[in-house]
DNA sequence: GTGAAAGCGCTAACAT
DNA sequence: ATGTTAGCGCTTTCAC
């Protein structure tokens, strides 16, 4: 016995399919006449019936699905956010499609290509660059977006990111607390608004507090990743200027100060101080334990997810970006400076 | 200027709608002469044609959509399968709907009627129980589905998993040749399939080894995470039968242990060794950096992936399961024995 | 309040 | 080789 379908069930109530239609739709229940709407429902509850997502949307030209790009799921920052996001969609009968674009320009364009060639409603990006082509003429072909985490520079589609500069206040204003005075930034990619707003926020944060705001302790990384960390660290040590604490602009960066430690023998956090960025999973479980600064991995989603889903019903309205709180927590990985 | 459509082609082209269906399909193509697929094709490009995957859905009864199933994609045991997979998926045209259960049959639950509502063509789950009511309903429902990493018992799924015991074996083995003699279990949970496997190919290799089998040595913990494998290794130390290694059931069970060992100052791998298993990212950053199995992640998301298509084009086909080779990965946490 | 009819964009018999 | 026709399951005018 195949799925039922409207029709099985109007001809079961004794209507027609398009009273069905209505007497379902909890938006129209109120057009028909309750004795009807309740012999439908009961109808379409004893036939089993379930109504085909694929015809409404072929009727209705939305698909109820909205792509989520990331750079990389395994990349641990990530699978919260979407997370967060897909539960709200899901609460409000969406479904998200999940690409990672590994960073590489022509994958995303396929991967956008597919998602939109997919009818999804909506896009949820959180791989912006500052230039980002491929986003701005997204924009203009009016493809509804929200970015998170990242975003576009001079481009205006709501973002939902988390507080840079407050986050980066608090990382150094903690290591200040400790003593420390000459602090080093290892930035990441200026190619982001991330990386540019945290080394911004931390030349700031550095002169307000007084210290020495010495332009040879900022590096930049090239990828939010370890061995771009590590790479800078050497740098920086190779370099011979003394530092006693280190700001990354990831938490990525700052495990690939770790790396540099071992390498090094250096004493982590006796001899330097680290603070990472983001708070990812499992940074309690390092030697030692990373300081860091949470962001809302989960609300980052979320709000995105309900952001977009606005934007979707009300195209109207001009939305504009939120910045989400984060807070600093303390773990091993900072310490008094060494006299 | 709305999205041309098949019948806007055939009208630039001079062919009916049909005509141009047929030169679109690459398995078609040679249905129609080729001076009109050129013609056709041409038009399509020019208008910038794009098929619209929902009337084709509605028409052929397959929404080129499958359903991927996992306890918790923030486990960092599932992104990589997750890529796996969607790799393989997207080079076929198809997209992956990720579901999180949270290991709760009733949020199971909801989540397969809402996939199995949005007309996915297969399933792959990688939360099975080996009693799974659920599951077995499915398949009795004929929806084509595959297992990834465990198993429902005596259901008649194809699955893809980890060669468990072998797995087990070269741990156990590698212990034995550093000459530990008593050896702990820490058991994943009893009601899946990975849970015994290794708990089984635990027994047999300590036997196989002629080490002691000692059954106060393997302790069964409740659910596959890190506050699990610490409540084990608790009750272990506290019953104080003496042990010298632990293998434990997964990377986070052994985790787990890392935090006792913390709490308790126990020096691992000094007086206690460990032994993970699935080799989760980042473990070799961990404080020792952990020894484990690794599972080929990615394989077994692509090979579940292949086998769920070739399931779906080909029903009549009756697959058998699949045992992907595993390796172990010596770190830091196991050493010789202390005399 | 309910029914009739049209049509979303595509594919697959069937006919020519 | 190509066109005709019908219809996938639903929503939405428009009548009544």
């Amino acid at each position: 016995m195949r799925k039922p379908t409207l029709k099985d069930v109007a001809e079961a109530a004794g209507v027609h399919s398009a009273t069905v239609s209505r007497a379902l739709d909890p938006g129209k229940r109120h057009e028909v006449h309750p004795d009807t709407a309740r012999r439908v429902l009961k109808a379409a509850e004893s036939l089993g019936y379930r109504p085909n997502p694929i015809a409404r949307s072929l009727k209705t030209a939305r698909s109820n699905t909205v792509g989520l790009l990331v750079p990389d799921l395994c990349n641990p920052l990530f699978p919260p956010i979407v997370r967060g996001a897909d539960e709200v969609l899901f609460d409000r009968g969406y479904s998200a499609l999940i690409a990672s674009t590994d960073n590489d320009a022509a994958r995303e364009q396929r991967l956008v290509d597919s998602l939109v060639g997919r009818q999804v409603d909506g896009l949820i990006v959180a791989t912006a660059q500052r230039e980002h082509p491929l986003l701005s003429r997204l924009h203009d072909e009016q493809v509804k977006m929200v970015l998170i985490n990242r975003r576009v520079e001079n481009l205006d589609v709501p973002a939902i990111i988390p507080d840079d500069a407050a986050g980066i206040g608090l990382a150094v204003a903690h290591l200040a607390g400790l003593g420390h005075v000459r602090i080093a930034h290892l930035a990441g990619p200026q190619d982001t608004s991330t990386g540019v707003a945290r080394a911004r926020a931390f030349r700031h944060a550095v002169r307000d507090a007084g210290l020495d705001d010495d332009p040879a302790l900022v590096v930049e990384c090239e990828y939010f990743q370890e061995a771009s960390g590590a790479k800078a660290l050497r740098e920086l040590l190779d370099q011979r200027v003394p530092f006693t604490a280190v700001v990354a602009g990831n938490d990525l960066l700052a495990m690939g100060c770790y790396d540099v430690f071992a390498e090094r023998d250096v004493d982590c956090p006796g001899e330097i101080s680290v603070v990472g960025f983001n708070d990812i999973p499992f940074l309690d479980k390092l030697r030692p334990p990373m300081t860091t600064v949470r962001i809302p991995h989960r609300d980052l989603g979320a709000e995105a997810a309900r952001m977009l889903l606005g934007c979707i019903d009300e195209p109207a309205r001009r939305a504009g970006s939120v910045l989400l709180p984060v807070e600093l927590v303390v773990r091993g990985s900072t310490a008094p400076v060494p006299d």
